[in-house]
DNA sequence: ACTCGAACACAAAACTATTATGGTCGAATT
DNA sequence: AATTCGACCATAATAGTTTTGTGTTCGAGT
């Protein structure tokens, strides 16, 4: 997708209604009234509704990618960027309606597409996780033997930051979750 | 439930049952004849199906919870008792279908007693990370500030090992992503 | 006290008909 | 040539109806 401007209209329309109603109560004819063009135009522009709704996912993830970067630049060391990185990546992905769907919904998870969708972004964050202990690393603030399994078991400890506890329980406002949980992995519980 | 009897020749067969069909697709009627009686005379023992799923997966609970504190026994420090707890847990949950079932199921959760077994398992976990944090403190291992917090994230972070990745994704054996993620928790990445 | 056949209310499943939806095709228009 | 769209297709989804199954109750019997 490059510079079409027919597609940037439905790309745009289409990411709207598709934030409004989910991938699978949005028609196709939906799209199609709102970016002012018959129905089977469309297909002229997007092979598929599947194609339509990757756009939209790719191009709110590159929107989550740049305001991540833009919040990490200024930050000097790694914990605070691997702090940046996680509250930042919660509170986008909480206002990226699409994105957020594609990546949690339940009823989405037996789309061959979506899952590729997970899966690329999982790669992602371990990528991110992994590149932040190599420099913390390589500035000698971390100490870590075997970098790829320290990566994926931080980042599997940071997916139990969304567990869905029961109502009943009190739990700790996010942040300061987050804030606990990173204070742990950097320092550790056992006496300095 | 005392030492009736009947009513434990119920719950026996009941747990058979339930683990192999699951609370669902097990009828009321297929545990009375497999308790050689009619179907209505179970109502004199318990109130309902409800009735005699909870109080399998009771049953399955003190069973686990002895088999944990068998394990634990001679332990001495509290770095190995809590992964002997963790390892404990999943590898009984694994065994124990019902209790399983009822804590891991996505389609029961909408039953209110379900989900009053998730919270009371979910406290009694906050309750045991919480004494053995309290344990190695108070032997000068740990060093914690606001043990409630820590003891929350200590759980969540655990609740991220089973986080369903995409089959795409190379994942460690869970043994070694339990040992690699307390070793963190215990000791951090930063440079000691 | 314990047992169970019969019945009840309604949930679940099966079946049938109708409507909606993603997608295609070819002709028309720009 | 690029773009548009009406009409149509195959089938998925939905709605409506009927049938069957299931948890539970009741009252009579042992």
């Amino acid at each position: 997708m490059k510079d079409n401007p027919k597609k940037q209209i439905i790309t745009q329309v289409a990411q709207n209604i598709f934030s409004r109603h989910g991938l699978l109560k949005t028609t196709v004819y939906e799209i199609a009234k709102a970016a002012r063009m018959g129905k089977a135009s469309l297909y002229h522009y997007f092979q598929s509704k599947e194609d339509i709704f990757k756009e939209v996912v790719e191009k709110e993830n590159r929107f989550l990618k740049e305001k991540i970067r833009e919040a990490i630049i200024n930050e000097d060391t790694p914990q605070k960027k691997m702090k940046i990185y996680i509250l930042k990546k919660m509170e986008y992905l909480r206002e990226l309606a699409n994105i957020h769907s594609a990546l949690k919904d339940d009823y989405l998870e037996h789309y061959a597409f979506i899952e590729k969708i997970r899966e690329k972004n999982s790669k992602e964050e371990l990528f991110t996780i992994r590149e932040t202990l190599q420099d913390g690393e390589d500035k000698g603030i971390f100490e870590i033997n075997d970098i790829e399994l320290t990566a994926f078991a931080i980042a599997s400890a940071l997916k139990g930051l969304e567990y869905p506890w029961s109502i009943n329980i009190s739990f700790p406002e996010i942040e300061s979750n987050v804030d606990k949980l990173l204070e742990i992995l950097f320092n550790g519980i056992v006496k300095r």
